[in-house]
DNA sequence: TATTGTTATACTCTATAACTATA
DNA sequence: TATAGTTATAGAGTATAACAATA
């Protein structure tokens, strides 16, 4: 929905003398591309933000469009999925969600059979999250749309560069 | 609020031969940490949401302290004091702001004197909103407040990957 | 007493539809 | 007719408080 950014916006290189309309000025970025000019556009944390809409709007739509799961549906599930038989209380410490918030997500992964609590025999209060095939096969395929979504939002980089990035992320997020 | 992630969870590291608790498993990470070595912890994308979320979290404690003001009021400030004269349209699109929002956020920097909105004369549908005196001094101290924050979140890179990292993600934002 | 999960609730953010004034 | 701004409103996302079961 609102993927609504424009591509095609600095890629107009290599126009040579094919000049249609006469705009022969020689740096005023057109329409809204002025503001990329200024001192906020330049700030990381502006960046990481339009980054991460652009990515999430993008593997939204993708895990809606086949799967009928959202992000924050698919990160529960595949952290269950992971082997490490997590409680609630830990996805929602890891993920940043609100206990309540992995109530409802869990609610939906159990009501469509991807996902089963099971009381932790250590601690009858916690629940551990089990995943069942079904579940294993959904995490699956969401796990390659997600992976394909952030291909095509980092298609500008090169393998090199996204390994970069992630490398720094990664010490960020930790 | 939720800027609650545990610093000093993997730099543990130099132990020795100094156990204290008998804890000699080599390789098993405490807590929730075992949930960084997940698939989903690697993507790209969901690392990139969390960085989000503490840069995010972190600047509007700071500018809420001292400003009174969100990072998305500072958003709209900042590009309005850049000497563009932008319309409450261009604000909207290029901050990926609804346009109602912009309104509710132009509302609160008039009511507190910040910007004023004069109507377009090439287009008097429009208005472009200008900065004041007091609202050039409080976007240049939000402008310190929020590169504070990026620092303070990215202490843990050296200058030139700041700079890295900053290259990357314009070419991802824009 | 403290903690996990749960429910209900409220608050914020975001998106939509209808209206006005201009074009 | 179409667009900029505005308003009201609905929906999603997020946070808070109270409760039951368990520690």
């Amino acid at each position: 929905m609102t993927t609504a950014i424009p591509t095609g916006t600095a890629a107009d290189t290599a126009n040579g003398t094919t000049a249609g309309t006469a705009t022969e000025a020689p740096a005023e970025p057109a329409g809204v591309d002025r503001f990329r000019a200024t001192r906020l556009a330049a700030q990381i944390q502006f960046l990481a933000a339009r980054a991460r809409a652009r990515g999430t709007g993008h593997a939204n739509a993708l895990l809606k469009a086949e799967l009928g799961l959202k992000v924050s549906h698919f990160s529960v599930l595949s952290v269950a999925a992971s082997g490490t038989s997590p409680t609630q209380r830990e996805l929602s410490e890891f993920l940043d969600l609100d206990p309540s918030q992995v109530v409802a997500l869990v609610d939906v992964l159990e009501q469509r059979g991807l996902v089963e609590r099971m009381t932790d025999p250590k601690d009858r209060r916690s629940r551990m999250i089990a995943v069942t095939e079904e579940g294993h096969r959904v995490e699956q395929r969401g796990y390659e749309l997600t992976e394909a979504s952030d291909r095509e939002v980092l298609a500008c980089l090169s393998d090199e560069e996204r390994e970069q990035l992630r490398g720094l992320l990664t010490r960020i997020a930790f």
